[in-house]
DNA sequence: CACGTCATGTAAATAGTTACATGATTCC
DNA sequence: GGAATCATGTAACTATTTACATGACGTG
């Protein structure tokens, strides 16, 4: 009987959530991390496998021993009714407002120490990367588009799509922006 | 003679940013993270007390002791050449991709887990959070936009005002993102 | 046979938050 | 007289990254 009290963090509600969709490896958590979680959350596997232990020692998660290729045994993870409610209830918990930390937006915050050249570069740039995330959202949500799962709230897969979307809204966004500092650059260069 | 090629963190960076345009006392430096940059980067004054002394040791800015309040002498920092030159190369340096951390975004994607009703008020909590950040940025802009330095793509102002449009973009895109995700769930509530 | 993938861990370092500590001045 | 503001610092903890460590199997 673990302490039912013990708080989870931000990474154990993104590792819940990861296995409330499907039974992971530990190691198969950390490649779910990258690709479909990694645009709004990250984590290196060394962070995952004490996390898992934690988890687990909550009564969170639980792990069977299966066949595997590393030297060690494998363990497969598999959340529990206890972490399917802990879940439940953070996602619909209170709002804290999280602190922000977005280089990006620094970096613009003190574009005025660099000539207009060398910023118009720099947005060049930021506009490359949000071009390449937006095409990468976009095929990811043509994949699963037609899945008629996607249009039910309580099939994970709706989840996707609504996440997917915001993310090809807010790469739109950024472009558009980009596209107006550059103007902004321009006509202050033609009227300076 | 301080070591030159010392790397300097994002924070090292956030302060430099504040002490280009201004100077300013370490107390000034907490205060000042708070509200203009602080929609974009956040630090303690645990945190920028020390950093602040990082820096001086690399020769990036230097305080000289004033008047003050408080209990052991106060200093006021300023950047020096070396900073001014540190910043600017930072500004337009290579952009590594940086590790995103939304939490908003990482809730929402395990919301198929909770029911449609819990979801809708969780995105209508979203959207009031959102509609507020929405006002202080527009509150904040319409403070400097008569300002002709906010023209000037080397005047501070103008970095504001680029960044606070930013961010008046971005929130305006989740608001609409909230209503189309609450036109979602309440179209799979007339089809379910 | 070297390299990539599967697979799980630990150690050491940096980054960031929360809490402790001190003391003067001003405002209610 | 108590609370807020000015003002700077340290200690302890949590979160995160980078690097070290091990070893089997499949591919070119």
């Amino acid at each position: 009987m673990p302490a039912p009290g013990a708080a989870t963090s931000n990474l154990g509600f993104a590792i819940l959530g990861l296995l409330a969709r499907r039974e992971s490896t530990g190691y198969e958590v950390a490649q779910r991390m990258r690709q479909p979680i990694g645009y709004f959350w990250t984590a290196r596997h060394s962070q995952i496998y004490p996390e898992l232990n934690r988890l687990e020692a909550a009564g969170l998660v639980e792990h069977e021993v299966i066949d595997g290729a590393g030297p060690r045994p494998t363990k497969r993870y598999r959340i529990t009714g206890a972490g399917r409610e802990a879940l439940a209830a953070w996602v619909v918990g209170d709002l804290e407002p999280q602190p922000v930390r977005d280089l990006e937006v620094l970096r613009l915050w003190s574009v005025w120490a660099v000539d207009p050249a060398a910023a118009d570069d720099l947005v060049g740039r930021l506009e490359a990367t949000h071009r390449s995330a937006l095409n990468r959202y976009l095929a990811e949500l043509a994949e699963i588009a037609e899945d008629p799962g996607t249009r039910d709230p309580s099939n994970p897969l709706f989840a996707s799509r609504i996440t997917l979307e915001g993310g090809i809204r807010s790469q739109r966004t950024a472009l558009e922006w980009c596209a107006w500092m550059r103007a902004e650059l321009a006509s202050a260069e033609r009227h300076g």
